[in-house]
DNA sequence: GTCGACATGTTAATAAAATCACATCAAAAA
DNA sequence: TTTTTGATGTGATTTTATTAACATGTCGAC
């Protein structure tokens, strides 16, 4: 399913509403308005519609969108039909987060294999996802096809890494370092740095308290 | 130190130059460039020029930007004079990364608590900081004037966390659940799910893929 | 039947963020 | 001295994202 250029902010929704809609599917609930999707995330319900219109899913009048039929479209938009393999480099506390956090989400992402350099953890599986040795870290990508990697290693060691996966071939990095890291165009990074969040927070917190006293 | 409005991005970008400044002053080097600092960032220069203007800082037009007096400005702006205390509620794998992640860098936030239920963790000291039970968040909140909080709880448990934190006087939250929360207008309330950035990546990666196949 | 209530779908307007384009200036080089 | 170089600072523009405004359509009530 090809839409042409769908905005960042509205991929990001989309993956939410599907994840909303999913929890609220039963058997007495098969319709939703965009009032409702748009009460559960806290946004308005012009953002709803705009986004569905974009991905062109129409809605029925009276009834609101068909919930199910919207979980499908939304799947065909943002999965890639045979799926994706994803890998976390760096088994610290993060990589295991994100581990749990995604195990038992069904989706047409799997996550196969984790990387560290602890011997501890190596050869061991953590909730169902085997650990490697960073050095066999292009061998397992490229034998199990896996494009996406995510990045939890301590920040110094991040540069090596995404070049590994670069040339291992993957297609798509998320980076959880907050060192700032330098990729082909070809692949797509993504990267987020919680200390930033919460300076970003301890920011707009202070500001508000001074405009609310 | 008060500049009015700032942008969300200027202030991330910020917190994130105050950090790569900090990285690189040294004795011999004293002054920067604005393509310098884009450089590291992988921003525009003119990004960086736009970003300190808001804030009002003027570099010298052959030497660059003084990072000593870049940092302290920029301190000036984003800190708060008296510190801010902050405390993570649910002490799991993704509580324990940010912890970590957090501990040494020098800043005006300092960690102050964790909270969980589980007995194993209460009363023992993670990285420095100790651990409490859920139901002694308000106490401790108020008695230590903590102003922050982290959520990385089960999602289910998410909101009535926050309707604690905010009954116990907290200005700012940041919300690592997937489920989103409701907060009064004075609490500024970030939220970031891993899962959406996740299918985030995997839509751009697919996406780039075909496009540069 | 027709009217009112209430959703959807979409164009237009606005706001937020990033980038372009260039005036300006200080120092080194000619 | 004068020119060249290479940096900053910023108005103007463009791009991206959100919100407003409203035309349209359907169902139930009367």
């Amino acid at each position: 399913m090809f839409i042409k250029n769908l905005p960042h902010k509205t991929v990001e929704r989309l993956s939410q509403y599907r994840r909303a809609l999913l929890m609220i599917l039963s058997k007495e609930k098969t319709h939703v308005f965009s009032h409702e999707i748009a009460q559960m995330l806290h946004i308005t319900p012009v953002q709803v519609r705009r986004d569905l219109m974009l991905i062109g899913y129409s809605g029925n009048l009276r009834k609101g969108y068909d919930i199910k039929e919207l979980i499908e479209l939304i799947g065909k938009i943002i999965d890639s039909e045979r799926g994706q393999r994803v890998a976390v480099v760096g088994l610290g506390n993060l990589g295991k987060a994100f581990i749990s956090y995604f195990k038992g989400k069904r989706s047409k992402l799997s996550m196969i294999a984790a990387f560290d350099i602890n011997p501890e953890k190596i050869n061991r599986v953590f909730d169902g996802v085997p650990c490697y040795h960073i050095n066999q870290l292009p061998e397992i990508i490229k034998q199990n096809n896996i494009s996406i990697g995510i990045i939890t290693v301590p920040s110094e060691q991040a540069p090596e890494i995404a070049e590994s996966l670069v040339l291992s071939g993957i297609k798509g990095i998320l980076n959880y370092t907050p060192k700032p890291l330098n990729v082909p165009a070809y692949v797509y990074l993504e990267e987020y740095d919680m200390i930033t969040s919460l300076e970003k927070v301890a920011f707009f917190a202070k500001k508000n308290d001074e405009r609310f006293k």
